[in-house]
DNA sequence: TTGTATGCGTTATCAT
DNA sequence: ATGATAACGCATACAA
């Protein structure tokens, strides 16, 4: 066990060998000025004295980071690290460092974790809001300045921004048509706050399923919550006291899950008193009895196509004028939640 | 949408209020040696430009980043997150940045994320090896320079180190032995990679169990992998020609998961026929159907000693002299998967 | 309590 | 193809 010893730096490389050290930070960069095998000898050196490039110093020259920063909400949800599996996929194939964050649904973290990543200089962002974030000035501020700033799942509604997105209403229309069709008249929904864009779509949805169903809309029937575990109990217990109810079309599968459980215990059945749909498709759900029928979102995808419009940002190949939206297209997970087999599928 | 601003650098706001940049800098800092009215000033002033430290230069100056890295293998894995959440809450005490990375289970990725993190000179590194690190060259280099670097969860054993694990063989030896108290008596183990002392570890405990109650060994019943979905898949078809087989411990849920599934599939009843206990208590355990008897570790207790250990050797107020192992203990969950009621259980 | 001068390690702009 | 020098933005030892 050594005592930390002090890392060589260019300059140790220079003094060692009799070269400049701007010769040396050539070579090191691979540089087509400097003669081969001038570059050989020096990277031999590089090795021999265990150097290694401090980014701090290089990034403050160059004003440079090679580096973005993504905010989630929590790294442990299924959708999320799929989406950071996407971008750092791609922010590998630019050369760029990926820093993750994650803000726990609490506006306080997310303005911290953003100032820290502008405090490091990211050159760029990607944010999936937080469920409390219903004020956009921290945001708003850096998108003023020029920041490449670029909100991916969540869409932020401020100025000249850009949102990569799902179809949310297209999804809560056809997860709820597809209750109506299994026979579900009265259908409750499980809402998350309607403060997020995000969550008045999958209601809206919701709603204009029915609508079109001509199923009257009942608003005891929309029960709005931050969405975690404990909310599908409440819901459950709300359920069992409007004995009418037959479907339930959930903003998330946690909740959804949750809900099952307590209705099960409680004598009664999935699908057959009541059917399901969540939101999500977390693992959990294909595994849970009766799976859980869901709306399975391109994760990975909207990594992908988030960071590669940031990268364009960032490099200046795109032109950002007023706001810009891209939306990806959810999908209709049939599993046994919803498989019933009742007179009004077959009319 | 402005083009990207320069932004404002203490000069500027020396220049703007006639005052020194060092008391600028001073200021900004809090020092005690400012006049509080000047402090005042600059704080506003430094408001009003949109002033944010430029940390790289910071860092630089002061060559401590109050940064430290984490290395898991993903950051999806119930248990990782949690760990994380432990490590993330101990240093926002210690007003210490994090930075959340994911090896993918390989030393390729391993190698370039320890890089980046030193290259970006954070002040230590938390590390939970990938399953491919059997070389620990790349670890040993930055240890023996006297760099920070811990280990959790999967131990390390170079010399040297301070590693933060549970106790495995125990929990893997309690685990086997309530199979056995169950009734089983043809256990089969999921293993993992046995180049990883963790994994061995869990095989010397079911070992372990099984002599301890005269049972004999039998190596056809070691099916070592990546503990991956489709291992389950592979193993439960092992199973199937293994007739006599009546209880499976394997070394993690997912695995254990996958594997129940395809025997439900094909015929096998859990717990009647094969009772199952897993390891790490994912989320998805307690929900899947019957739900699975595990392991809990306790990840966030975990990442706070761990990191409060890292701490310790940062500030150099813990003398680092030879191997440390600070061991946590592990909780078995009894679940419907291991619920025989088999007569040798009331024997 | 404030100002002056210097350097952290790198890269970029000159010059040779 | 290489060298000399300045500058990135900040913090600190020293001076006043």
């Amino acid at each position: 066990m050594t005592r930390k010893k002090k890392k060589a730096t260019i300059h140790d490389i220079s003094k060692a060998l009799g070269f400049n050290s701007s010769t040396v930070s050539r070579a090191l960069n691979d540089s087509p000025l400097i003669a081969d095998k001038t570059k050989k000898i020096i990277l031999e050196k590089s090795k021999e004295l265990g150097y290694q490039r401090n980014s701090l110093a290089s990034k403050l020259r160059t004003n440079k980071t090679k580096t973005i920063g993504v905010i989630v909400p929590r790294i442990a949800r299924h959708f999320c690290s799929s989406v950071i599996a996407g971008i750092e996929e791609m922010a590998f194939d630019k050369g760029y460092d990926v820093i993750i964050c994650q803000s726990l649904e609490t506006v306080k973290r997310e303005k911290k974790l953003l100032d820290t990543l502008l405090a490091n200089r990211v050159d760029g962002v990607l944010i999936a809001i937080s469920m409390e974030t219903t004020n956009f000035d921290h945001l708003e501020n850096y998108k003023n300045e020029g920041f490449p700033l670029l909100f991916f799942d969540r869409p932020c509604d401020i100025e000249g921004c850009t949102n990569v997105v799902i179809d949310d209403f297209k999804a809560s229309f056809d997860a709820t048509e597809h209750l109506i069709r299994k026979g579900c008249k009265n259908i409750v929904h499980f809402s998350g706050p309607k403060t997020l864009a995000l969550y008045r779509n999958r209601w809206r949805g919701y709603r204009a399923a029915l609508e079109k169903n001509n199923i009257p809309l009942n608003d005891n029937y929309i029960f709005e919550s931050k969405l975690m575990e404990k909310d599908g109990v409440i819901g459950a217990q709300k359920i069992l006291s409007l004995p009418e109810v037959d479907g339930v079309f959930s903003a998330n599968d946690t909740t959804a899950i949750s809900a099952m459980q307590y209705l099960k215990k409680n004598g009664k059945n999935v699908p057959e008193d009541i059917a399901f749909v969540g939101f999500n498709n977390e693992p959990m759900s294909a595994v849970f009895a009766p799976s859980l029928t869901t709306i399975h979102q391109p994760g990975f995808e909207m990594g992908r196509m988030a960071s590669s419009l940031l990268f364009e940002e960032i490099d200046g190949t795109r032109r950002v004028k007023g706001d810009q939206v891209k939306v990806l297209n959810p999908e209709l997970i049939i599993r046994d939640s919803t498989s019933k087999h009742m007179l009004s599928e077959s009319i």
